[in-house]
Formats: C-alpha cells, sequence, structure tokens
DNA sequence: CGAATTTCAGTGGAACTGAAATTT
DNA sequence: CAAATTTCAGTTACACTGAAATTC
C-alpha cells in the first residue's frame, strides 16, 4: 500500500487513481513499446511498419495494398508511403495485377525475406526487454489478455 | 470479389507473427483505449489530458506546472495549454508562487473538483467496455501486469 | 452507372525540441 | 554566473480524411 499525505516528494508522483486505470496502463506500457521498437528498428535502419508489412507479405504471400492495410491495420494511404519505402530498398516489389488493373500486386524479394529474418531478431529483443520484469508465465498470460481485448473490437 | 491464387481468403488475416508479439498488442489495445478515452470524455466536453490533471491536484494539493508534467506524464510545454484550457473553464486557477516567481501555482477550484468526480464516472465507464471481455479477476491480473512494465522504466 | 483501388494532399492529436524571457 | 520554470514556435510520427484518376 502507498502512504501519501505524510511526506510530499516533489517527484513524478503518479496520481494512483490514473494508476490504477487500465486505460492509462496500457498508454503508458504501449509509449514504451513503441519508443523501443522505432529506436531498435531504426538502429537495424528498417522501422515498425517494414516489418508488419513484409510479416504479412511472408506469411500469406503476394497482397494488393488494401489487403496489405487491412492485415497490418494500417490506413489505404499509409500504406502507399511504406511500400514507396520498400520497393526503394528492393525488398518488394510492385507492379500491376494483370487480372485487375486496379490493383497492385505486392511481393516478397528474396532479400526481402532475408531482411525479414533480421528483423525477427530485432522484434524478439524488443520483447525481451520491455517484458524483461515478467516471468515466461505471466508473458503469455499478458499476450493471452490482450488478445481478448484486440480481438473484442473486431 | 476476388478469385486470387489459390486459398487466398481476402480477409483481414493479421499475420501470426504480429499478433504474436506483446509490444504489437499493446500498441492496438492502447489505440482502443485511446479511441474510447477521446470519444467519452469529449462527450462529457472533456479530454484525457484535463483528467489527468485534475486527478493529480485533488490527490497532491496545488502544484507548479512542471510537477503535474512530472505527475501525468506530459511534457512541460504540453502542461501549458491544457492549464489554458482547464482555466479558461475555472477548473483550476493559475497564479505567481510568491516564494519562488519563476512558478506558477496551479489550484484546483471547486467547481472543478466537482467536474474530476464527474469524470470519475467517466474512466470507470471506459474501463468497463474496453474490459468488457475480462472476468474481475483477470482484469487485476492485466493492471498487476501492466503496472510491472511501466514501473520497470522509472 | 456504381464500386473498388491507388495516390496525393492535407488534417488533427500527441509527444517532443529549441530557444527566449524571467527569476533564483 | 548557472540553473529552473514558463511560454511559444515549430517538428515528427501516426492515424485518418477527401478527392482525383483509373479500372472493373
Amino acid at each position: 500500500m502507498i502512504t501519501f499525505g505524510s511526506i510530499e516528494t516533489s517527484r513524478g508522483t503518479t496520481p494512483t487513481r490514473l494508476r490504477g486505470l487500465p486505460s492509462w496502463l496500457l498508454g503508458q506500457a504501449a509509449l514504451r513499446a513503441q519508443r523501443l521498437g522505432t529506436d531498435r528498428f531504426a538502429a537495424a535502419d528498417a522501422h515498425r511498419s517494414f516489418y508488419a508489412v513484409l510479416c504479412a507479405l511472408d506469411e500469406y504471400g503476394p497482397a494488393s495494398q488494401i489487403e496489405l492495410g487491412r492485415r497490418c491495420g494500417f490506413d489505404r494511404s499509409d500504406v502507399v508511403a511504406i511500400v514507396n519505402d520498400l520497393v526503394a530498398g528492393k525488398l518488394v516489389e510492385r507492379r500491376a495485377d494483370p487480372s485487375d488493373r486496379r490493383r497492385n500486386i505486392i511481393t516478397l524479394t528474396p532479400a526481402g525475406r532475408r531482411r525479414l529474418h533480421k528483423l525477427d531478431r530485432v522484434a524478439d529483443g524488443i520483447q525481451d526487454e520491455l517484458l524483461a520484469p515478467l516471468s515466461v508465465r505471466e508473458r503469455k498470460q499478458l499476450t493471452s489478455l490482450l488478445t481478448r481485448i484486440v480481438d473484442s473490437v473486431e
């Protein structure tokens, strides 16, 4: 329990009402995860969004941009920029779908697949640091609880 | 309707590698919490940041802006704008600290305290909807796990 | 025709930076 | 003098919107 009222430290004492709010805790934890991810992927000359799109292509094969957006949770218009970057790095190819020329077909290149395998390790490192205070069992619990929240929306 | 490749469902199937990443799950769950919070507080003519600052003032009494920022996790420069809004709504008062005129002292008004009590209920409603898929016991587990992650950073 | 896809230009909220002004 | 606080102006990453162009 917490003793307040007696000694007022001028340090950052977060209000207990905020600290008890899962919505607030989620925001704080996600902020930490985001900063970690941004830094680690940048150090690997990549980006969090690159990893998401490369994963989608690797797991489900060539896809249109709008499909990539649905799978990764990105807006259609942000996918344009992400794919532009991936094409510039020769990690994917963008070509018109011959059977429906409204669409582009985005394909993982061999270099893209190799890059993805390196980024898998970067992603693992991020989880390790993020979840350092938790046991393996607790990490699984957290993953399960978060999955249920995320799935409840769709 | 598309018949693409072989077994391809055109549905938004999130890559399993992403779905297994706590960092990704945290981002998705926090996004949902943020949208819920923004909407609910807006419907109460308020803002998430208002609630945080009012909580800090209620729990720890009058404080300088930089203290409010430390306690709520806001940048010093964002606190300026938040306090501007709260002053305009007569929920707090801003006056110079007579003992150190570099500082402002921000004080909760009676109207601010009444408003805070209404916002407490808004915050509770947000948690109820966010955590709807979880049992009471699971909500406590989640809160505990997130707290340990958040505390591990400071 | 309406609907789907890509693309661009731009908006809005949030975290953050740099620097000036004031005061200790 | 250096350091702390407030304030403003601006930046960046990110989710998102609106509309044009193309194609089905």
